[in-house]
DNA sequence: CTGAAAGCGCTTACAG
DNA sequence: CTGAAAGCGCTTACAG
């Protein structure tokens, strides 16, 4: 599929500086933007007309080699969905073409040292490394590239979420909606991140009046999981009284709603469920998902800005944790009493064709 | 974040060889498995110890430049969601540790020769691209890595699914559900894969009886942009007599799902909707998605095999297409005329309830 | 079986 | 302002 009649000729340096009539360090010079005052205006038009002709790009192999470092930032993130999707995205935004943006998964386990020792031969620029393990920063190797951290909330410099008032909105909205306790089911990953919200939520339900129910079960992140978890859980949940069910991330709460759906339950009239993230199917699941909603892409360009500063030596930007919202939709909103329209019967379809998109 | 007291040591070739007594030769024979019959097993032994004891690692930059090619595979994708996840896993899987596989997002455009050009002088050992422009073979520069195509139907060589059968399914099933009139919403991506997809639905729509509308909307693979284009769309396709809408993809038809709520139709009842992927949210959507479900593991495994041949030179894997499945959901399953239980008032809860997951 | 040497294609002091 | 040269850390003929 890739042979080619013409051999697989790179252009190089050094044909560009045969085709100006300079040497290669001239050249070097004036592709890196490095030849103010010490190229002439005349060589300099010469060698970016022979770049021009003869479609000249650095080799990246032989740069980084050179200078240490590539031009390559690798964003290690744990999963690959539209939320990820979103944080490349805004990462893309401000690294813009300077840097090239390539991502590594690791596949449900938490981004750890090991994955980042594992790209230091490659050279990269950067690293953009998203909810490592807490221990991550001390595990880190010497000779690492230069890394910022994304929603670690325990990690000294990294970009975080400021939670609690997405969160303490959600307990009240839950405790105005009538219920007085919840079940949280958390994920098998064990971020800081994660911690974060259970314990904001517990905060948050005692002051709303809520109880919260001790014990947590934790899923990995995947909806089928999620929904085997909650569906051993959800006879016990609601025999201690439940009648909500808050999850770490939407797609857990996927599998509630799921786990509920096959139980025979209606969402929200038997049971309220919540979740993170803020995902773009949240708005189109049955029914659509009440959420704190966390900024990706702000996420995503807020880590580059900061490794932009610590790469290039560029003042740092301000470090503010990026605010968060509560987006509430059908899977929590209870049918007022006063509204006293329909049945029972009619309640569930209310329930979704009343749904805020 | 990542000062630390010692410096940024790389272990290199030459600190090995100077530790084992040998040359740097030597050391890359043994650290590449080379030495077969070329180096005494006493020396191998000291080496290995050596490699150990330091932590030594090849350096990718410098092993790329000196070889022409290093260990880094690409995978472009149009997009990070759970089905390019999947694929990502899948090819994780056949390269093993050998290589490093990293994956670019080419943010909804179709994956296109610049793109691979972007990459070259990173000198990638090769390039999995899904689904990229017809003409993208042509556009390949000289010099390109070894690539392999996933999901590229128009392009010799690429790894395939076999739809048709699904397809045929498809509306084999929509026909005895009754329908007689479908609509479709394509994406406005200009894949090869997507020109199928539609072109396989109006063959197999012919042969079950049932009329395609032609004027075929397009919107971007959003769940937003879909539901737009969906609502903006309704009112003909029903005026035309459509009863089911099918989309070029489980995200496109999400929006359909939306957009449908958000006009107070019942679905299935009013309006089935079908997809193309199957998502992990697809079962959990409101109500439950019926989908051809395409094996997205499968489809990076046999595309890493493809991979592997090519640029190890061993034999070529066998090209069939994938098989893939239609998965019958509640977004097209009509209660039965004789099951004759419900009002139509618990129609809407009831398509929700008898959801199979 | 082993190692000195050339070469991969750059970047960067350094000397002019 | 300009270029020869050393060096980045490997790999691979090549000569012993």
């Amino acid at each position: 599929m890739t042979d080619s009649p013409t051999p697989p000729q790179r252009v190089t340096a050094e044909m560009v500086a045969a085709r100006a009539g300079t040497s290669i360090s001239t050249v070097s010079l004036v592709v890196n933007g490095k030849d103010r005052g010490r190229v002439s205006t005349a060589i300099r038009e010469r060698v970016r007309a022979a770049v021009e002709e003869l479609g000249y790009a650095v080799d990246q192999t032989a740069s980084a080699l050179a200078r240490g470092r590539g031009d390559l930032v690798i964003f290690l993130a744990p999963d690959l969905n539209p939320f990820f999707a979103e944080v490349a995205r805004g990462i893309g935004e401000v690294l813009g073409g300077r840097y090239k943006l390539l991502v590594s998964v690791t596949r449900g386990a938490q981004p750890s040292a090991d994955d980042v020792a594992s790209f230091v031969s490659f050279r990269p620029a950067g690293m953009l490394v998203e909810a490592p393990s807490a221990d991550f920063s001390e595990q880190l190797a010497a000779g690492s590239p230069p890394i910022v951290l994304l929603d670690a909330p325990d990690s000294p410099g990294s970009v975080v979420y400021d939670l609690e008032p997405s969160v303490a909105a959600l307990a009240g909205h839950l405790a105005e909606n009538g219920h007085r306790t919840l079940a949280y089911l958390d994920t098998t990953r064990r971020m800081a991140t994660f911690e974060l919200r259970r314990r904001l939520l517990e905060e948050a339900a005692a002051v709303a009046g809520l109880t919260l129910l001790v014990d947590t079960p934790r899923a990995d992140a995947t909806v089928d999981k999620a929904m085997e978890i909650a569906r051993d859980h959800l006879p016990r949940w609601r025999a201690e009284g439940a009648t909500a069910v808050v999850a770490a991330t939407d797609t857990l709460a996927y599998g509630v709603l799921a786990a509920a759906l096959a139980a025979g339950l209606n969402v929200p009239a038997d049971l309220a469920v919540a979740g993170f993230d803020d995902l773009p199917s949240s708005a189109v699941v049955g029914p659509p998902l009440t959420t704190v909603s966390l900024p990706a892409a702000g996420l995503g360009r807020a880590a580059a800005r900061h490794l932009l500063a610590i790469v290039e030596g560029t003042p740092a930007p301000e470090a503010a944790p990026l605010p968060t919202e509560l987006v509430v939709r059908a899977s929590t909103t209870f049918r007022r009493q006063d509204d006293h329209v329909d049945g029972p019967g009619a309640s569930a379809v209310d329930g979704m064709s009343t749904t805020a998109l």
